[in-house]
Parts: structure tokens; sequence; C-alpha cells
DNA sequence: AAGGTGTGCAACATCGATTGTGCAAATCCC
DNA sequence: GGGATTTGCACAATCGATGTTGCACACCTT
């Protein structure tokens, strides 16, 4: 309890009067299947637990190579994946491993570096959320043998779990258009009088997800779809401030409807919004991709989609633990209808529906 | 490049007709001083590389008992938190060392688990941000010979880096007086009349300093703080908007003034406060001691302070790096001035002044 | 040419835990 | 009571990298 170089099996084994192998079977527990008695193996723990032992484990992954480190890589620390992060470390403790979160940045360099670094740890498992080049990174993974899943970023060579952006927009659209209904009792046909797309980035399947289930409402509630109602070039929050600012110009006022493609760009068109007089305001009818608790209490009401993060990460461990074959599991989100009056939301389970891309 | 099994030092040996210690040095940077010919040296760089190889830290920890490794505890992923990690993880990677983060959820026996664990892992230096016990941490680190530093919260027996709260906290509350002030021209003594501080536990040294920081100011201001004004018991989300609802029962209404001690409580009180028609709002002076950037997006103005999470982590890095006696190190926060009326913040630095506690 | 000084590298022990193997002593069986 | 089992444990190899020691050879000196 009081030396002070570390404990060993070593030291155990001498003050138990007993062999190192002898000690380390103790502590593991695999004493019955060598055949120790249990008298001996009570006597070892006893006297490791008093000498406040405990194993350096890095002699132990080195011989069993296996380390007990489960990984997860994410881009940044935002609402989204702080979540995930959260749920993951709580899952990979119920397992006994110890979880390891590292954010890269959203730079693949550094994603590559990373995987190598770990791969160079042993780690057991690994974890990617919203990475930028699956596929890279599935291969290092692979070559290395180390298992892995895709969470919120399909993989083409590895199991996957997403979200079902496609279905969720297609709802969050539907709920957008009812709202603006409301608001309006005829439609013209000014460019104002629609709903636009604001925000992410349309090389990733996400992004490209959402804008599918978006036009797949607009075109079955109006026939249409105009490729200028969709504004997604970056998540980036400084660009959706100018491009919703433009955008105001450009039309004159806000439009009827606004698809905000996630919180960060959500945040950029607030600062915006926060310009404009309330009546303006409460003539559009918002939407966001992503949940927000204090978009629930603004001076309008926000529909908002909220990915089941709990729900994703239980997947992930669930695919990593059976399949081998590289599946893409889609997880619905959840709706939080806005009520004009009270400000307060609903909760709405979405049914999975219509067909899928990625 | 394309072997099963992971390349060692041996495996490289024998490609490159040389013996395992000198690949260790030439690989090392140490075959200089070793006396390795530089040509040597070259060649198994050269061989190491086409391999792909890369060493087995695990070996390379057991050996030199150093892992590389350094851990940052953080309770929870809120938005501090994560901006901590966020630019942890920075200073770590520009150190060339490898950072891990970990969350253990508020709860003391995870502490100090995961304290085990990683001292197990022979991790070169821990960082706490938030602890709940920081001395119990303390002692841990120090018997397993493990530099650490706390952030966010002091120990009394290690070096820590705390946002210096009582001033901020003074400062912030002379602000929202200010704004209270030019909301109304003459305040009566009903209860109603002053500022309420509301959330936080205090237990904690950082909700003991703003209510100290409050208090001092409330004197200052207006000659005497009543106890009431006080509602400290605990950081939880619902907790804030049952005590939100009953204040505002209990004074028929809101009082003039509200000091909201972190970003969660904030949350919670807003629960309430969307229930409000906008003239009861527009009436109270708000602060909260948190930064939320939605702050400033909402039907009323409210000040705000930040804690310069980057200055914290760097003189956290710097402290563990040149001391060795405990002290504490107070970074200034910074103000977000909420104006009336464009709804947008100014930001204020704020100059270190007056007495300090813990 | 003998002794001294460098140079370039291989051998080997080591970090701490795991695990296959072997060998006494105890127990069993007929 | 002697061979066959079983019980209980120690021995030693091993994981991969590091770093100390020491040996062979070349070169220099007088």
């Amino acid at each position: 309890m009081s030396d002070k170089t570390k404990k060993t099996i070593y030291d155990i084994a001498v003050r138990a009067g007993a062999s190192p192998s002898t000690v380390s079977a103790a502590l593991n527990g695999t004493w019955k299947q060598r055949r120790i008695a249990q008298a001996t193996a009570e006597r070892i723990i006893a006297i490791a637990n008093d000498d406040g032992y405990s194993a350096n484990l890095q002699a132990r992954a080195l011989r069993t190579s296996r380390s007990g480190l489960v990984a997860l890589l994410m881009p940044e620390y935002n609402r989204f994946f702080s979540n995930i992060a959260q749920t993951f470390s709580r899952e990979v403790r119920a397992r006994n491993q110890c979880p390891v979160i590292i954010s890269t940045g959203r730079n693949p360099e550094e994603e590559k570096a990373t995987v190598a670094d770990l791969t160079a740890w042993s780690i057991d498992a690994l974890f990617f959320v919203g990475t930028v080049a699956p596929e890279d990174l599935s291969r290092q993974c692979t070559a290395a043998d180390i298992p892995h899943v895709f969470i919120d970023q399909p993989c083409a060579i590895a199991p996957s779990v997403i979200t079902d952006s496609r279905n969720g927009a297609r709802i969050l659209t539907q709920e957008i258009s009812r709202s603006m209904m409301k608001l309006t009792t005829n439609l013209g046909d000014s460019p104002r009088d629609t709903i636009y797309f604001i925000g992410g980035d349309r090389l990733l399947p996400s992004t490209r997800n959402r804008v599918a289930g978006f036009s797949d409402e607009m075109i079955a509630q109006f026939g249409r779809i105009d490729p200028d109602q969709i504004l997604a070039a970056t998540y980036d929050m400084e660009v959706a401030t100018q491009t919703i600012t433009d955008l105001y110009q450009r039309l004159g006022g806000l439009p009827r409807g606004l698809f905000i493609n996630s919180d960060s760009v959500f945040e950029g068109v607030l600062r915006f919004l926060a310009t404009l007089p309330e009546d303006e305001l409460t003539a559009c009818a918002f939407g966001c991709f992503d949940y927000e608790p204090f978009g629930q209490l603004l001076r309008f009401p926000v529909h908002m989609i909220r990915q089941r993060h709990k729900m994703l990460v239980q997947r992930a461990f669930a695919l990593m633990e059976t399949t081998s074959p590289p599946v893409i599991e889609y997880v619905q989100p959840e709706m939080y209808r806005a009520e004009q009056i009270t400000g307060q939301a609903t909760v709405m389970p979405i049914q999975p529906r219509g067909p899928k891309v990625d």
C-alpha cells in the first residue's frame, strides 16, 4: 500500500510464497482452470488487495496483444458528437473496457495518423463518427485487423449505422410546409413563396440524403423543385450567415419556409435573423435538421429533427459484435414538432418509409 | 507493406541484415549516439518505411515506462468541457503525444477507478477539469508519480488553473444591475425589486465564488443582501425550471434581475420563461455565468460571462511543465454585454481586481 | 610491430504479465 | 501396495522494444 515503485506480480509472489504464474492465474480468475487451490488463490488475492496491486496494462497488452481499449474518432466536439461520445463511453465501460475518444478536427491526414497511432496501441475496436474518408480508414483498419464501424456516415466496405436522413428530411419538410400553409392561406409563385434548403456539404452523403428527402417532399407537394432552392455548400457558421443575408437581399425578404441543415448553420442563420423585426420572423416556417434545445425558446417556432444518438451507438456495437459483411443499418430520427402557441415541442417518432440512398 | 502479421524490429533486422538493437537505434534517431554508420541507419529507415513498420507502443511503454499518453478527465460533454477537450487535444498533439479524453459523469467512484486505470497505463500526465474530489485524485496521482493539474476547480495540494469567478460574478452582477436601472427608474423595496441568483452547487468552489462576487456587488450597490436572493442547490436543469417557477409564484412575477449560474440552469430557466408573455421578459435584466451563443438570440437581452477555455488549458500546460508547488492561477473571464437594441453582444475583457477566495 | 584509440555493430538482459509444459506429491483403484 | 490418476503448483518461453556491455576490426602512434 505504501512502497514507491509499482508493485508487480513478482512482489506479490514473494509475499505470498508462490510463483508469479500462480499469482497471475489467481488474479485473472483463471486459477480454476489452472488447478490452483482455492485457498491459495484467495490468499494471493487478499495480499494483492492489501498491497494495492494493479496490473501493468502495457505488459498484459504486449503479451496478449489485446489492449482493452476501444476508441472513438470524431471530427469535433459539437452537441451531436459529444452526445455520441457520452453514450459510447457508457457502452464501452459496460463491457469492461476503456473508452478512448479522440477528435481529429475533420482533417483526413490527422485521421489517418490517428488510426495509425491507435493500431500501434493494438486497440481492440474502433468507432468512427462523421469521418471524411471512410473507405481509406476502413482499409487501414482491415490491414491491422481491427474491427470497426462507422456511425452517421456510410462506408462502402465496412458496417455502418446511419440516420435515415432522407426520410427524416422528408418528414421535416412536410412539417415545414404544413406550418407554412397555416401562416399563408394563398401561396403565389414568387420565388419567396416556397421553402429554401440552407447549409451542409453536398459532397457528404448526409447532406445529399437530406437534399434528396427535401426534394422528394417538394415534388410531392408542389410538383416541382428549383435548384436555386438548395443552398448547400458548407456547414460553416459564418458562411451560413452570409448565405441567408444574401438570400434575404435577393428575395426582398425571408422566404415562406426555411430548412436549416445543422445546428452550426442554425446558429449562423440566427445571427442574421436576430436583426429582423419579429413579424418577419413569425411569417416564416422554420425547420432544423438537428436538435438544439434553445431552438425551442426563440421568438418563433422551429421544428427540429433529432438524431437518436443512443440508438446509433447501440446499433453500432451490435453490428460490431455480430456482422462481418458491410451492412448499412438505418436508424429513424425523431421529430420535435414546435407548437405555434406555446413554443413547446412535442416529440414524434418517425416511421421508416420509402426508398433509401446512402 | 502487405504481410498479415504486424512487422517488428526483428523482421526489419532480418531484411536489413542487422541486429534488432541496431534497427531500434536507427528508427529512434539515437543512432548517432550509438555510433551506427549513417549509411546503415538510412538503409534501415528505408526498409522500415517500405515495410510500413510502426512500433508496438505497448512494448515501448513497457520498456521505457513512458506511454506518450496524456489524459483529460472531464465530468460530461457540455459546451464548456467540450471546448476544453478540443484545445487540450490540440496542445497535446502539438507536443507529439496522444490525447486521451475520458468522461466520468461526475461520479467520484468512477473518477477514482479511471485514474487507477490510467496509472495502470502509465500515462505521462493527467489533466482534470471540473472534478468532484480533487484532493483524493491528486493523492492518487502523487502515489503513482503522475504529474497532474486541475482546471476550473482548485485543488489544495496540486497546481490549479481556475477562472476568477468571484471577479467575473461581480462584473456580471454590475452589468445586470446597470440594465435593471435602465428598465426601471424607481426601484421599490418589494422582494421583486432586486436580483436573484439561481442555480449551481454551493458545495463547489466555483459556485461559492460566484455567490461571493454576486454578494460583493449587491452590497456595494444596495448596501445589503438577503439570503433568499440566492437559490443555489444544484446545476440540474429540471430543478432550475422548478426553482424559477416557484420563485415566480412566490414573487407574483419575475424579479427585476436574474443571475443565472450556468448554461444548464439557463436552459432549465428558459423552459419556464418560454411560457411567459414578452413584456414580462423584457422587464427583467438577465445575466448568465456561461456562454451560450443562442442566448444572444432570444426575445430579450442576456449578458453573459465566458470562461476563456483556451487560456485555461494553455496555462495548465505551462504550470504542469514548470511548477512543482501547488499554485492556484487565476484567469479572468470575458464579458459578453448584450445591447438592448440590436440583441447583439460586445465582448469586453475583464481586469483582475479585488480579493480572491480559494 | 606493439600498444593505444576509435568505429561499427551484435549479444543479452530487461520491462511485467501470460501460458504451455513438466514434475512432484497426494489420492485412487483393484 | 504398486501403477494410474489427479491435484497443485513452479519453470521457462514469450510478447517487442530499449539500452548497456563488450567484441572485432581498422587506424594511428612511436
